[in-house]
DNA sequence: ATGGAATTGGACGGATTAGTCCAGCTGTCG
DNA sequence: CGACAGCTGGACTAATCCGTCCAATTCCAT
């Protein structure tokens, strides 16, 4: 399930689990607000306060560390959403889930996108592994907003012949791309306005 | 309009453009796939097959040349969007050019994403200029999609309360976001879900 | 044609970066 | 307690990358 690769069965004390997280935690820090281009290794240790060797003694070089903090801000995004969606089964929760997002989103003014997909973009094209994680990650989002849907379904709003899985890819699709647009435009508004139209849909399915 | 700072009022002689254009041209294809961290300056002029000096000549700089990238990447996009979008007025000729966008990413199996939301998320966080040229792009999309709605309209399709602006965000955001989501999965599917499901949205609001 | 500006070539330097090495410290387990 | 494996510190190296310099060549205006 996890990416990282934890050397060989060797033993992982107290002390240094410690200072592997405080590595990859800083790590994911600069990254969401640098990139992972323009993250150093000398910056990954500045800013976690230890040292090169310690560094490289808990990974194999920079994509391990990346790995790690896909591993990491994943396992973050997946909890915040699992947490947030989880029970929602009508519309006026979604619209909350909706809300919450472009709030948190507007208090960045839409700087620095979602945590996951920037990684994605930057990550996909250059490192397989990392791809993969970050593909299983995106799926179980979009498992997590199916769940919304299916529970919809069942409660008899949305008609049993819509297509699920197609529904909860493209609300989850609108939504990356408004944070896309919101990141370049330095405004939430287009995510707030992409995220609208597909929610909007589904209410459109839904027998009135 | 353009972000290229040709230098105060210097001459240019049509070697010189060609120069120019070539660099930017191998730069532009070179971000493409490579990225924007991960495309060196000497990747450039091994690509181009002109010598630093002229590189530094045209351009003041890496910052500079991706600058110029955008515009280039910009143009291409919008022409071909124009091209594409320019005089469409039904919801027929809107899945047209979906089928053209969905059936030209297979082929890259979805890798790369599209040119333009790539750049942008690498570039937005990190240069203020390049991101408002990007903005300035979008907006010139978000527009060429609007065109289209508008004459849907005007066409008594569309419903004359129709938010226009932000149905364009929204298909703009989707078809961005699937990009991405494709990108990452390496399959066009769940771009082409995103796709379709703006444009379902679009329809179902027809006055039947 | 001829002087000056634009253009070109490639070697070079300084800074940064990823990655190495090793000596010493700390924790764990028998 | 004693030995061994994990852990830590920081100096060090090799490579890479951005940017500079300058001499040689080509082009344009007069």
């Amino acid at each position: 399930m996890s990416t990282t690769e934890s050397p060989g069965g060797r033993r992982l004390t107290a002390r240094g689990a410690l200072t592997r997280a405080r590595i990859v935690t800083a790590a994911a820090d600069l990254i969401y607000i640098q990139g992972v281009g323009a993250s150093t290794l000398d910056d990954v240790v500045a800013a976690s306060g230890v040292s090169k060797s310690q560094l490289y003694h808990h990974f194999s070089g920079k994509e391990a560390l990346v790995r790690a903090v896909i591993d990491l801000v994943g396992e973050r995004v997946i909890a915040r959403e699992r947490a947030a969606l989880g029970h929602v089964s009508t519309i006026t929760g979604l619209r909350r889930w909706r809300d919450a997002l472009v709030q948190s989103n507007a208090l960045r003014h839409g700087a620095y996108g979602c945590a996951l997909g920037s990684l994605a973009t930057e990550v996909s094209d250059h490192d397989d592994v990392g791809r993969l994680a970050l593909f299983r990650l995106f799926d179980e989002w979009r498992d997590l907003l199916a769940g919304v849907l299916r529970r919809l379904q069942e409660g008899g709003a949305l008609p049993p012949d819509a297509s699920i899985d197609q529904l909860a890819t493209g609300l989850l699709g609108a939504l990356q791309g408004g944070y896309m647009l919101a990141q370049t435009a330095r405004d939430v508004t287009p995510m707030a306005a992409s995220v609208d139209m597909a929610i909007a849909h589904i209410e459109s399915l839904i027998a009135k």
